[in-house]
DNA sequence: CTTAGCACTCAAGAGATGTGAGTGCTAACA
DNA sequence: TGTTAGCACTCACATCTCTTGAGTGCTAAG
């Protein structure tokens, strides 16, 4: 758990850690003194925005120390790596390492006041939503209570359990199949037939055999299960489970692509650090291809409890600059996906963590009332 | 079809006009010269980006005048509402009115290279692509090809003709109810149940007679079959078909939100005319909210043909700056809903016509095969 | 009616300059 | 030995001036 590793940490949102503590167990470098005056740098720029110079420091009632004895400790932080000044003549701002060992070591997670918590529930009980909806009402609320992009990574359809199946005749040769997961989220798909479309009854047997064989299996179990019964398909004699198989071969094979939620993308507009043309198209692009934010998401959807990613920490080029704060939301059994907020490294940790943290749980509330 | 009046105006396009012909027809106050010169005028600036000068126009090959008699009709053209200088001594830039004459007198669409067509359907025929996935599809499309953004109303759920109906009971009280349309589209919803959750039987029996009643009729008529046997239901004594009704009426009521497909929004950072913070801002909340572009999309949907909106005349302040080119799509029969692309006033118009026509007739002869 | 000529305007870019926040270094101090 | 005051130095940023060039409107001649 040293400063400077990368990879993943989980912040324990319940204790609160003192820096005096820290002193002792984080880093063997830093004296109480330079956690002390990296941190009122960190906070210092994520509240202003601009470079924080020694004077600034020394004026802080906290510690009485003057610019010239601040300065030293700034410039052994710059030699170590934390600090960096965009030119000779202004203050210091965190770097990528400066910003990881403030998130593991130094921030302290507020808690949502009570009229946060208000509004949040608020937005969130708007009655009888279906899962996607829910989920997109998520993403809303990230957005919202952040000022950044909130993101929400569906659970992913593989994992979900199977509830239902339908098949709809479109046409001729084209079959729409309807499958509903267990918590209710519907997908669909179009396949096109080889051979003759079923009649109405032949399509009926196949539903229900379908229905009553793959009910309460994972979308993997169901594919697992295909597998292995067309290969016992010789010893089948029954013409029509051997149909409903080839059949759902078909509609099992290929991915469903996931699905993710993005909502606010636009307040990046409103942060200063992605007013430069380059930045801000890389990360729309990066939003419009959702693969590299999917991959991200996915990683954190096998963790547990609230994440943070770090500038180039994040393996992707476009999200240089950036944070990306996530956590995983259940159903109360297993882990179903992750929801998120992403915006540039300079963000109030504090705030957009609890605001995390405590939108994964009603998500999980909710998934888990519903699948009861 | 006089320059300057506001509102909707349908663009011929297999039929070109010359500036020769416009001159009689469209409006006498200016008389071949001033055509001429403003044509070049708007074409330049579209070209470019820069105000136009006198000389520059000069210049040009075709008509042999002095940069003084150019200028002279330019005064005009300011004078008359066409033209504007940014400053004293800049060129003229059109205003909104100028592109608006431009676009109804003098606009030349040109037809798509066969490269581009090409291009077109090759990015088109990816398979057999739910209606969803096709219009997302043709989203990118329009974006892509006018490096603009591209917009897509999906077809109105009122609208569209019921196909098949499905419910799935998910707990003890939630009910998922599933539609599909006829051309593929399928809708879900999830309904509260105040009294019990009927048995598997009564279900399938609800099921298949309101499939059987409700068979081929749109939305809204389905709507008004419900509330005229509603009324009749005293004499009604089939229990099931009373259920049945009681419940539809649950499922068909509140609307379905229309939704609004919105492809390469990144697409407007690359605009020079919206760097400025305030339009883009101005421009993504719009995309965000997404109301008043349904609003303007489903005007043009009851329209026929390609039609474009420019700047404040399309009503909404968002758009200021602004020019949206639509055309709408059917099934052959009638009109589903309509595309477009949404980018500064300043656009190549001949270009982005042409590219919203020919994808609107894809999508149309898409859809007009799955319907049949 | 068209054009050449001319004085005028103004945005944009290039220097020049001052200001202030901040730094590193050194020497004095506790 | 750690801390601090003092000082020279750096550099982004804002302001001002000056120049340049594209463009205009007006007027008088063709």
């Amino acid at each position: 758990m040293l400063a400077g590793l990368a990879g993943l940490f989980v912040l324990q949102l319940d204790g609160e850690k003192s820096v005096w503590l820290c002193a002792g167990i984080a880093n063997m470098e830093l004296n109480e003194r330079s956690l002390s005056i990296l941190d009122a740098i960190v906070e210092g720029h994520i509240a202003s925005g601009e470079p924080i110079g020694s004077r600034t420091i020394s004026k802080r009632q906290k510690l009485q120390l003057s610019p010239a004895t601040v300065r030293n400790v700034m410039a052994d932080l710059e030699e170590m790596g934390y600090l960096i000044s965009p030119h000779t003549s202004a203050g210091r701002i965190p770097t990528d390492k400066g910003y990881r060992f403030y998130v593991d070591t130094l921030l302290q997670v507020r808690n949502l006041s009570s009229d946060e918590r208000r509004k949040i529930d608020a937005q969130c009980r708007t009655g009888n939503l279906r899962t996607q909806e829910m989920l997109q009402q998520a993403g809303r609320i990230l957005s919202d209570m952040s000022n950044h992009t909130g993101i929400v990574l569906a659970p992913r359809f593989v994992s979900t359990v199977f509830r239902h199946i339908e098949f709809v005749p479109l046409s001729q040769s084209r079959l729409l199949v309807i499958f509903v997961s267990k918590s209710g989220v519907v997908q669909n798909k179009i396949i096109e037939l080889d051979g003759a479309m079923p009649s109405a009854q032949e399509l009926q047997h196949i539903t229900n055999y379908l229905n009553e064989a793959l009910s309460g299996l994972t979308i993997e179990e169901v594919r697992a299960k295909i597998v292995d019964q067309m290969k016992q398909e010789k010893n089948l004699y029954d013409k029509m489970v051997s149909g409903a198989l080839n059949f759902s071969q078909e509609v099992f094979r290929g991915d469903i692509e996931d699905d993710v939620i993005i909502e606010g993308a636009a307040n990046i507009l409103n942060q200063p650090e992605f007013s430069d043309r380059d930045s801000m198209k890389r990360l729309f692009n990066a939003f419009e291809q959702k693969s590299n934010l999917i991959h991200l998401l996915d990683k954190s959807q096998q963790a547990q409890g609230v994440q943070i990613y770090i500038g180039s920490q994040s393996e992707y080029q476009e999200f240089e600059g950036c944070s990306l704060i996530t956590a995983n939301y259940t159903n109360g059994k297993q882990s179903l996906g992750s929801l998120g907020v992403i915006g540039p490294s300079r963000m109030e940790y504090s705030q957009v963590v609890a605001v995390v943290d405590y939108t994964a749980q009603l998500v999980s509330r909710a998934l888990e009332l519903e699948s009861e």
